[in-house]
DNA sequence: TATGTTTATGAAAATGTTTTCATAGTTGAA
DNA sequence: TTCAACTATGAAAACATTTTCATAAACATA
C-alpha cells in the first residue's frame, strides 16, 4: 500500500541515494540509471512522502494564504474568492499547493510567521488585509516570501488594479457626454484602493478643465448595498443633483442607485451611474450598471508567478507595484 | 529563530522525550514537570515542528477540500465559497488546517488518494463533485475520511439541505394563495439536489390534491442567468401561463424573472415566483425575490463537525445524510 | 601500462519529532 | 528493613527522505 523509497532501491537493486538523486534530478547519477529508476518509480506510482522530504530540505511547494481576521471579509466576497481562483489554478499547476494561514493551531494562538515556519510555508499571498497589522509586518519583514493584492507596504510587493486611471476613464467618459458635474462616492477611506480612486478622480477632473467640489465627494463608510443606500440621502440633500455619478464600488452603486430610484430619480435619464468592480449580479441589475471592470484573473495570476519566482530566487526584487489595467464596461446605467 | 524540542530540552536540562511527552499531555511525566516544560516552552514560544511531528506520528491536522475539476465550479461561486468559509471557519476554531487537494502535484498527475497519503492528510471534504468520478470514489474508499456536501454516494456521509420539504414548502405557499397551477423551473438533472427539488414538488402538489402536469415541468440546462433566460421563453410557450413558478436557483429564476418582466409580464401581478438558494444579490434584483434559503453556514459547520467526530475516532458511523433545514424567505416576488 | 581525473554509487548522517524500553528512583506493604 | 510494584526519566530507535562524503569504477592521458 504505502511505498517508500526502499521499495524503488529494493526493487532496483540500488541504493536509496541513488533513486532519491535520480528521482529529483540531481546530479550524480548516470543518465541510463535515471531512466530505469525514473521508469520504474511511475510503473509502481511511488510518489516521494512529502512531510518526509519537507522536513529535511526545508524547501516546500507550500504557499500560503492570509486573510486578515480583523476585516472579517473571507472566501464569500467575490471579488476576493475570484482572485484567490485564479491564483490558485495558477500555482497548482505550477505543482504548488496551497493552504490558509491561521492564527490558531491545535487550540494553541499563533503567529502568522510562527504558523508559516512551524508548517515550512516558505510564500504567502496577503489577500485581504490591513498593512498595520502588527503580525503581518512581522510576516513581511522575515525570510517568507510574500507578495499581497490590494494593500500597499514597504518591503512588500502588490499587484492591484489601477485604479487611479480607472477612476479618471470614468470621469472622462461622463465629461466628454457633457456632464460638467460628476460626484464621487468613495467607500471608506481608510482602504487604499478608495484613495486611489479618489485621486484619479480629482486628477481628471482638473486635467478636463473642470473644479473639484467637495461637496460632491461622498463617503460611503462600508463597501456594502446598504451603506449605498444611506449615501444616496446625502446625495439627494445636494441643491441640485449632478448627472453623473462615480461610485466606488458596484455593491454601493446598486445600494445608491436603489435608493435614488425608489425616490423618483430615472437612471440613466436624471442621473448616471458607474460603479467599480464588476462584479457579475451588476449585469441583472436594474438598471444594467456600468461599471469599470477588476480583472481579478490577472490580478491573481500576475501575484501567483510574481510568488514564483520569489521562491524560486528567479528574481531579487521583493518590493514595487503591479498595476493591473481596468476597463470601463458601459451598459444601461449611461445609456 | 527557530527553535527545537532540543532547545527547551537542554534549557530545562532534560531529554527532548520527557518534553515531547509534557506538551502532548501523554503519560509519564510528573505533573510537576509538565507544568515546568509547558510554562518554558510558551514563555520562549517554541512550536513543535508539525513537519517532523507529521512524519513521526502519521497524524496531522490537515484536513483536505476537493472541488471535481470535472464540474468547474470553483470557489467564485457563492454557494460553495459560503460553505467553505463556514467549515474553514469551524476547523480552524478546532486546531485543524485545510488545504485543497489536487490532482497534479510537483508537475505530475496524481490521485486524490496519493495526494493524501503523500502529504498525509487524513480526512476531507468534498465540496461539488460528480459522485461517479472514480478517483473520487477510490478515495471516498479509502482510509482517509470523508464527508460531502450536496452529493451522495454509497460509503460516504453527506450533509445537504432538505430539499425536497423546501420543495414542498413553495409549493403549498402558492397553493394556499389559491394557485392551482403551478410550474417547476428545474436545474440540470444530472444534480441530485434538483431531482430532489422535483420530487418535492411533485409530492406536495399530489398531498394538495392537485395534478402533476409535465407540461409545467421545464428544464434549465444549466445554473446560470442565461439558462434562466431561456427557460423562460418555453415557459412563455405555454397556452397559458400558470401564475406561480418554483424555480430551482435563484440565478435561473432571476435569468426567468428578467426575460418575463422584458416580455411585458409584472411580477408579481401576473406570476409569482420562488427561487432557491437565497444569494445575496436576490434581495437587490428587481424585483427582490422570494427563495428558499439555504443555510450555508449550517452546512459548512455540520460537515465540519462530523469530518472531525470521524477523525478523532468519536463516530463509527462512516455513512449517513444528515438534512438541513431550508426556509422560505418572502420577497417582492410573491407579494 | 601506469597514473591521474572524473563519474557513479552507496553508506551513513541528518532533519525534529514521538515512542518504546530500560533503568533509576520512589512508594507501600509485609 | 526488604522486596515488590509503580512512577518518572532518559537513551535510542524510528519515521521517509536528502545530502555529504568516501570509495569504487570508468575514463583519459602520458
Amino acid at each position: 500500500m504505502k511505498k517508500t523509497i526502499y521499495d524503488v532501491a529494493n526493487a532496483l537493486g540500488v541504493a536509496p541515494s541513488t533513486v532519491s538523486k535520480a528521482l529529483n534530478n540531481a546530479p550524480g547519477v548516470s543518465a541510463k540509471m535515471r531512466r530505469k529508476v525514473q521508469k520504474y518509480a511511475s510503473e509502481i506510482r511511488y510518489f516521494p512522502n512529502a512531510t518526509a522530504s519537507k522536513l529535511k530540505t526545508k524547501k516546500s511547494y507550500a504557499i500560503g494564504i492570509v486573510f486578515s481576521e480583523q476585516l472579517n471579509i473571507g472566501l464569500e466576497h467575490n471579488f476576493f474568492s475570484r482572485i484567490l481562483q485564479a491564483f490558485k489554478t495558477y500555482v497548482e499547476k505550477e505543482g504548488y499547493e496551497i493552504s490558509f494561514v491561521i492564527s490558531n493551531y491545535a487550540k494553541q494562538d499563533i503567529t502568522y510567521l510562527e504558523f508559516c515556519v512551524q508548517k515550512n510555508i516558505s510564500g504567502v499571498l496577503i489577500l485581504a488585509c490591513l498593512p498595520d497589522d502588527p503580525h503581518i509586518t512581522e510576516l513581511i519583514n522575515s525570510s517568507v516570501h510574500c507578495v499581497s493584492t490590494d494593500t500597499y507596504s514597504d518591503n512588500l510587493f502588490t499587484v492591484m488594479s489601477d485604479n487611479r486611471t480607472g477612476a479618471a476613464l470614468a470621469v472622462r467618459f461622463f465629461v466628454e457626454r457633457g456632464h460638467t458635474r460628476v460626484a464621487y462616492i468613495s467607500g471608506p477611506k481608510e482602504a487604499i484602493a478608495c484613495r486611489e480612486r479618489e485621486e484619479g478622480y480629482r486628477n481628471e477632473l482638473i486635467s478636463q478643465g473642470l473644479q473639484v467640489d467637495e461637496n460632491l465627494i461622498i463617503e460611503s463608510k462600508e463597501f456594502s448595498f446598504e451603506h449605498g443606500h444611506e449615501a444616496a440621502y446625502r446625495f439627494m440633500e445636494l441643491d441640485s443633483y449632478p448627472s453623473a455619478v462615480f461610485v466606488a464600488s458596484d455593491e454601493i452603486a446598486m445600494g445608491f442607485t436603489k435608493c435614488l430610484r425608489s425616490n423618483g430619480l430615472r437612471i440613466p435619464q436624471d442621473v448616471q451611474i458607474i460603479g467599480f468592480d464588476d462584479i457579475p449580479f451588476v449585469q441583472y441589475f436594474e438598471p444594467s450598471l456600468s461599471t469599470l471592470r477588476q480583472n481579478t484573473t490577472e490580478l491573481g495570476v500576475s501575484a501567483a508567478k510574481k510568488l514564483i519566482d520569489l521562491m524560486d530566487a528567479a528574481t531579487e526584487e521583493k518590493t514595487g507595484v503591479k498595476y493591473i489595467p481596468v476597463e470601463l464596461i458601459e451598459r444601461e446605467s449611461t445609456k
